[in-house]
DNA sequence: ACCTGAACACCGTTCAAGT
DNA sequence: ACCTGAACACCGTTCAAGT
């Protein structure tokens, strides 16, 4: 399950240590700067060389996913309050808000996501996050479906999309107050039984 | 009209052929490499300097906006074959899908252009363009509207959002075959009246 | 008035040298 | 084994010098 050190025993204190604080600064700048952010700024904010950076995260997707990981309670969080809903309509509208909110915590993530949903080799750290969402969205949607309540040609992919295109308008700035709902009305009319 | 030259009578020869060629290799480039290709590299194969590129075009987002002109006859003729669509909520429809073509001209174009959307300041040249395109959505959307074919709360510029998220999708490369229906699907069955 | 190419600043990435 | 900072390459942008 460990991402670093070669497989020894005892990973050196310093060693911990960079990564930890490596994580810290790029998430304060991913969320000030966006995804695309300068890494030089990340390593010279946490006060090591541009190679430590990239032999802990040989790419700026792997710095992401390591920053991600960070928060993936919250999502959990999330899950287990809708798992007080009973309606499964309800639960599963809950869910596509979540994961808007999710995809919207840094400014630029949507795009990286989207093409870690379509490149599933796992040579993007991305995709393996991105799978475990995709999944959970079949998990509601499906739930929904066997109530009868949404429509059975609907895929928990599409609804990701969805989601993932959502939090993108709002990256942009595009999208309103007025316009978003407008959207998100579009879609949950689109999906659901009449 | 002309956005070039300081408001004199001739203008000279060199330039109109350099302003020709820029935009020329610009949209070769932003064909094969997307909107965000090197500007350095299109001025090297035009045979100019970088400095004249900018005298031209001062920003991206000018060039882009030069660029995208060339294209918008196209749009033209899309839209004179949806005149000849007698169903109001079909035509709307085949509208979408010519918006969503003409995003889709160069990979990556779907963002600057929902920034253009947002920002109704002049400043960005691409915001006239977006203006008309809204402009037009809005023309189709209220015929549909008139014909009773669409709900009353949609507006042009959600349907704006709703096909230019579309190409983004496809421009990253995720929403397949199947995907991509299924969304116009549910967007589709969003906005009309049962 | 316009063009040219050199110059500057910034950033991603790698490498030789340290400990 | 890991870190460091210098080094290289690339690109956007500007400026002094030309015509």
């Amino acid at each position: 399950m460990s991402d670093d050190g070669a497989g020894g025993r005892k990973p050196r204190a310093d060693v911990v240590r960079n990564r930890a604080i490596i994580l810290q600064t790029a998430q304060q700048h991913f969320q000030l700067h966006g995804v695309g952010t300068s890494l030089e700024a990340v390593a010279k904010d946490a006060g090591v060389g541009p190679a430590t950076l990239y032999r802990h995260f040989p790419t700026r997707e792997a710095l992401l996913a390591g920053v991600l990981q960070l928060r993936s309670e919250e999502l959990l969080v999330r899950q287990s309050q809708i798992a007080a809903v009973a309606d499964a309509d309800e639960a599963l509208k809950q869910w596509m808000r979540a994961l808007e909110d999710y995809f919207s915590t840094y400014s630029g993530l949507p795009e990286p996501l989207m093409v870690a949903a379509r490149e599933r080799e796992p040579g993007n750290p991305l995709t393996l996050p991105c799978e475990e969402l995709i999944r959970t969205t079949e998990h509601y949607l499906t739930e929904a479906q066997r109530a009868g309540q949404v429509e059975d040609w609907v895929k928990g992919y599409d609804l990701f999309l969805a989601a993932n295109s959502m939090a993108w308008i709002k990256s942009t700035g595009a999208g309103d107050e007025t316009s978003l709902p407008g959207l998100r009305k579009m879609i949950e009319n689109g999906y659901r039984r009449p």
